[in-house]
Parts: C-alpha cells; sequence; structure tokens
DNA sequence: TCCTTAGATGAAGGATTCTTCAGTTTCGCA
DNA sequence: TGCGAAACTGAAGAATCCTTCATCTAAGGA
C-alpha cells in the first residue's frame, strides 16, 4: 500500500488559454459533483469527464491519474478549513482566552458545516489519496495561527503549548467527524458548538496554565 | 451509494463441523494480515484466500461478498474495544471522579494500542462497510457503562449526561485516530494519554456540574 | 461398510475501470 | 489569412477483481 509519490499526484498540464482554464473548473467542480450523488468509490474518471461536459482524455491532460484529481479537491478543502480557522484566529487577538477559543472553534465548525456534504464525501477520499500529508499541513498552519493568538492573550499565567493545541484540533476534527458522518441535524451542530467550545475552554484552561 | 443491506452482510452458513470451524478462523486471520501487508483498497478475496489456505470458493461459502468479511473483522474489533471500555468502567465504580475517568480513558487507549496496526488497518475498512452501525452500537454500549459509572460517582453535585459523554467519547477516537495515523511513536502515545485524560477530566468537571 | 450431507475446489464468466494515443478541432499571433 | 501550438476527442487496450457452479473429497452416523 504505498504512498502515491509526489510526482503522481501533480498536475500533468498548466492550463494557459482561457477555454483550458474553464476545462479545469469543470472537471474540479464534476468532481465533488460526483463524489456527492455516487460516493467515493463510483466515482470514475468517465464519469467525471462527462459530468464535466468533457472527454476522459482531457481529464487526464490535467491529471495524471485518478489519484491527482482526488487529491486536488481534499487538499482545496482542507486548505479553506485552515484558512478560516486562521482568520479567526487573527481577529480573535487580544481578547481574553476564553473569548479567543470559542471564536477559533465557532469558525472551525462553521467551515466544515458551510459544506457539510463535501466535508463528508471528503472523508472517505482522504484515506485513499496521500491524505495525511494534506492533513499535517492544513493542521500546522491552524495552530501556528493560534499559537500566535495566544501569545496576546491578556492573562498572565498562560503559556502556548503546541502539543496541547494540536490535542485541541484533533479532538475538534474527530468530534466533528462523528457528528458528520452520523447525519446530525442543524439543532444537533448547534449544542455540538456549544459544547465543544467548552471541552476546548475546559482543557486549555488546565493545559496553558503554569505550573499546574 | 447504498449502504449494504443487513442481509447481505450475515455470514451465509454456520460451520457445524471441526475442520469448517477452523476454516473460518483461518479466513478471519488472513483477512487481517492482507489488510496489514496489502492496504484495504489491494485486498482481495483471492488473495485473504490464499492467506488463509483455502481456495475462493471455500470463502464464499461462508461470506456472501467481500463486505462480509470486511464488516465482521471491523464488528470484532470495535466489540473488543468498547468490551474494555465497559469493563474498565464496571471497575471504577465509587471512586472519585477524576479516577474514573482516568482509568477509563487509559483503558480505550490501550485497548486500541494493543493492536495499533489493526485500527489503523481498518479506518479504511470501516467506510466501505456499513461501519457506521457497528460504530453507533460500540459508542452507545461505551456510553452506557460510563453513564451507570458516574452515578456512582462520590462527588454530590454532579448529574450524568448523556451527550457529554457521547462528545467526550468522540473526542477520545478523533484524538487516536489522528495520533495513529500519522503513527506517532511510544513515547508520544504516553504523552498522548496523559493529555486525553486531563482532557477528559476538564470537560466532564465543567460539563457534569449542576446549574454552572 | 455405505450413504447422505458438509466442506472444499478453482477455472471461467462477467463486469468494471483506468489510461493511452492517433487523429481532429480551436485558438491566437504574425 | 495562414500556421504552429494548445486543447480536445473517444474508441480500444489492458488489467483487475468479484462471484458462481459443476465437480470432487471428507466426515460420521446407521
Amino acid at each position: 500500500m504505498p504512498t502515491p509519490t509526489l510526482a503522481a499526484l501533480e498536475p500533468r498540464k498548466t492550463p494557459v488559454q482561457a477555454r483550458a482554464e474553464a476545462t479545469v473548473g469543470a472537471i474540479f467542480e464534476a468532481t465533488i459533483q460526483v463524489l456527492l450523488s455516487h460516493g467515493a468509490d463510483h466515482l470514475t474518471t468517465t464519469r467525471v469527464a462527462d459530468r464535466a461536459g468533457v472527454s476522459v482524455g482531457t481529464l487526464y491532460q490535467y491529471f495524471p491519474n485518478k489519484g491527482s484529481l482526488l487529491f486536488a479537491v481534499f487538499e482545496e478543502h482542507m486548505e479553506r478549513v485552515s484558512g478560516e480557522v486562521e482568520t479567526a484566529s487573527q481577529m480573535a487577538h487580544g481578547k481574553p482566552l476564553n473569548e479567543m477559543i470559542r471564536q477559533v472553534v465557532e469558525a472551525f465548525v462553521d467551515a466544515k458545516m458551510k459544506r457539510s456534504d463535501i466535508s463528508v464525501a471528503l472523508y472517505r477520499v482522504s484515506a485513499d489519496v496521500g491524505g495525511s500529508a494534506v492533513l499535517k499541513r492544513a493542521t500546522q498552519r491552524s495552530r501556528k495561527a493560534i499559537e500566535a493568538m495566544l501569545h496576546t492573550a491578556p492573562e498572565v499565567d498562560i503559556q502556548p503549548n503546541p502539543f496541547a493545541i494540536d490535542m485541541m484540533l484533533a479532538a475538534i476534527s474527530g468530534v466533528m467527524r462523528s457528528a458528520l458522518e452520523s447525519g446530525g441535524s442543524q439543532s444537533a451542530v448547534r449544542k455540538l458548538k456549544a459544547h465543544l467550545v467548552l471541552l476546548c475552554q475546559s482543557y486549555m484552561a488546565a493545559a496553558l496554565t503554569r505550573q499546574p
């Protein structure tokens, strides 16, 4: 079960003409649509091409294989989520610790929920592709943003701890995944969000305080 | 992407003779071995049969399809983990809250780590099979055991909350998954275990206390 | 010992899917 | 307008894999 090499996942050709750009965009969107309508394991390159209104050959002109296509979609999704967490972290600079945590956690939950359907579809994908590398990058980006944020906390006795931040992120992701995969309702998500905030606040208070 | 019906996942024939029992056992073990050596998406019924030292036909005599085979393996794994959590919960009856949590969390982590290789292999499987049903059952079993345990806590002002317990379980699973999939070392797991205990203790203290 | 049933075999059918490439069409610039 | 490069096409090759079934062997009671 070798992890796909990086080279095998990189795009094959970069679009230079406008119509090529449109084609790649259509393929991208079609991938998500097929993912949603047929599921990860009935996703076919032919089906994606059909949906995108191009031929399979065209698809293979930009993506060397099926994996690279899924990789690209997954990467974009993760990038978006960690981007929104980053933004929220920056906007919470200087606020009280509990407020910081609340904003970051809510940003994370909202980012995932914005396209919860895609999130669910991509859980299946991330395993088949070299998803762990993307995941690691996204986590790192979030962690750094949160760490920087924590340094601006008004509380005097707290000491940012990268390990604890990673733990928190893993916990949030895990809870969200569990909730999304079991198809929680809208109100369920609201309640979940509140408790997730509570969980992170209490853990952070315990983990970041100097000399416990 | 219809969820496989229950009928399609049930064993086809129950062994009555001793040699048949041995055959099923060998197939079971071979499935795990192939899972570990080839990964979930290069697992082939033929390969499993070869490894088990039987022919494919024999395999199909007991499992109606590939899915039912994986389902059985996944189910057994989850059953074992939730079983160990249950046992730990029962043994912690009457102890102080923080001690309860510690024992349960450590039992969970240890259960997963005992065969961490299998755990990792099965993450891939659970999606392809009707894994969510199994997962739900396992979670429910753990939740009930923990709930019963919490009722025996000496602290007067705590009030068991099923929702909070589910949250905690999801958080633990999520953190473990993240750690296992990124292949944490032995010492990393120790540190992780300690922080997971801290996380659960602080969350539970916050979530279970009456009128916060 | 004989016979019925359980258990085992594995080649072959049938289906699906990834990927290529020789040929055609479109674009954009000189 | 003409031409070279970019983009697109889609039938077909090649590989993989699931599942069946006609046939054979082993077991164990009468």
